[in-house]
DNA sequence: CATGAATGAGGATTCATTCAT
DNA sequence: GATGAATGAATCCTCATTCAT
């Protein structure tokens, strides 16, 4: 987690409060998907919300505290994403299909222009690359796990020397494909699926 | 290409023109990875460069030439770094080798902060995004040639109908380790190198 | 009418909103009376409306946009006076007296330096150009009519034929007063309105 | 006479010099009629001139000793035109083909924009004030004395007392029609000769 | 709670002028 | 004499943030 939660200052904890938060969340996920973290202004995320500038600081101490909580998150749909995928058998399959957009709403996919802007921004922001590296532990470690499990339990039985580097590589495949989501979004799916199993498909096998 | 070089309007081409601009783009190259393409003003940048900030405007039409001429320049880069790559044989460590920042001058690489505030860009201003479309083009056909070439010709003997895909994850592996050197320079060079040879004897194995 | 009042975007057209806008305009009117459309600065002109230059862009898009509404605002000005010159019968008299700046505020008449400074600028802008053009055709088609008018109507009698002819001799007479206020503001009002009536008993004495 | 000539310092009075000083006056008085005194740079002077900016200061001081320069040279143009309509008869004709911009060559005829630029300009600028009153001395001098010279004389017999009178307005048509001049240049000719007579008739007949 | 007017620092850009070559 | 690179102050404009109502 990168911004705490301070009920104090700003969220009270209401349930009114929450919404609020929320209906700004959704206004500035927009806005920085539209126009990134920077270009995106208080004054349109307040009109995409509906609602005035001077009211947002009711609920955010500052612009940055916006980023923060939209790339917490971010994170966080991510992590849930890759944990769904860790699980199932059909990684290619699930992959792939977490490079369509139309198959979940917004809030429930990591959004690729925002990945973009969040390790972009993360490379100068200690905040933001703390939370990175540690949404990276937590994959890459959960990852790891799956691999090394053995058959009988429902992993891939790969030895434990080679579980580590495929989790790497599985984080390296899946954020590349962001990138490529966000650059080339009508990427031909048969193409891509048949790719990824491929690859994956080595990576995974169950040794 | 982004930039005309335009030397009509701008550059002059003298030796000194060229120099200064060198100049330029180095300074707002440093500026640019430690700040971002927005938060670097042209102000530090002057300053990096050692001159006015009026001057600049003799050498650039506006801070968004800059921009396009340094993603020029990291395209450029990084089209000669993989077309290096794929013409040997060993990708796995050369690629891992391109992993390290101390391997080569900061204009030599592609920059991992320049890689995804130009991708984060991209999303939004359509010129950028034909830069990156077009070296997508050009890097994937050559990696898909080289692949499909016969193992007599140096090439990997890929079928065809699977070269297109190997291509297509060779570029997530490239761009997916862009990201991760943007978040974790340090990480572990010889998991890294490991985890590459995994995956990349497979993507790459002459068959 | 050059700038379309576009409340959507600026005015807001509550009371507060009409009151700001008018006391920018003022302090405009005045820095540019003081020092020309371009030498007036956006910060002078915030100042003399005691308000931060910020605020300013609240109310109007850009300088320009004020430049445009000033000239809005003198042309209509002007349409009203010399709509009250026409109707009246003492033509002489009354365009000596709108030379006298002391019979009226100062949003009650022409400035005579804004007047230069508009007909410069439309040499470039066409816009202005066109406001100005319009301007024209409103004022000498009604001079023309009032002119034309029989005298059992309160016209001049004057033939058709050089009805359109006396109404812009009148134009340029009225105009070039203007330019003359500019230069000589304390011109000798006796030497004026003698030199007037001499001319204009004979542009629109009843015939 | 507004700029001193100031050979020490500035021209040299070689005929050199001359001949510079002349080439950046004409390529100012184009960029000033193009863009107006204050949009008009250095830069595009020197370029119009084809010289660099650094020498344009090597004859003139400053940018204002260039734009003093040419209200001279323009105040000069049209006394010499002036002068030349008092002596004929034939005033309306004339001044009508004063209007006519293909009738002479640009240096030899007041440029309308120009006018205009230096009129607002003399709102400001005292020492352009004082040029444009020493102007109006002169001219409106020659002329109140040409119209009072008996017809004997060849002048007009009108009475000293409207002499002054009718100068004044003879000013304010010629320079009401310079106005008219940068507004509506193709105004029809026909329809300004007509109304000149109509009106100049009645000044200028010898009583 | 909510508004939206107000602030003012900061950003990109221009341009008259200078000066080393 | 001539060049044109260099300066840096000044300009327009934006925007995060605050606060009176």
């Amino acid at each position: 987690m990168i911004s705490a939660p301070d009920e104090q200052a700003t969220g009270k904890g209401s349930a009114r409060a929450t919404a609020q938060r929320k209906r700004i969340l959704c206004a500035a996920r927009k806005c920085f998907v539209d126009r990134g973290f920077h270009a995106a202004s208080m004054a349109t995320i307040a009109q995409t919300a509906e609602m005035s500038p001077g009211l947002i600081y009711r609920y955010f101490r500052s612009k940055n505290e916006i980023i923060l909580a939209i790339i917490d998150e971010q994170l966080e749909v991510a992590r849930a994403r890759i944990g769904e995928l860790s699980d199932a058998g059909e990684l290619a399959a699930l992959i792939a299909a977490s490079f369509d957009s139309t198959s979940r709403g917004d809030e429930e996919r990591l959004s690729a222009p925002l990945f973009l802007e969040m390790s972009a921004e993360a490379t100068r922001d200690p905040q933001i690359a703390s939370a990175l590296r540690s949404f990276d532990a937590t994959i890459r470690g959960e990852l790891a796990r799956a691999l090394a499990r053995s058959r009988e339990e429902g992993g891939y039985g790969v030895p434990n020397a080679r579980a580590m580097g495929r989790a790497l590589m599985f984080m390296c495949i899946f954020e590349g494909l962001k990138v490529r989501e966000a650059r080339e979004p009508h990427l031909d799916r048969k193409l891509l699926e048949s790719a990824l199993n491929d690859v994956l498909v080595n990576l995974f096998r169950p040794q």
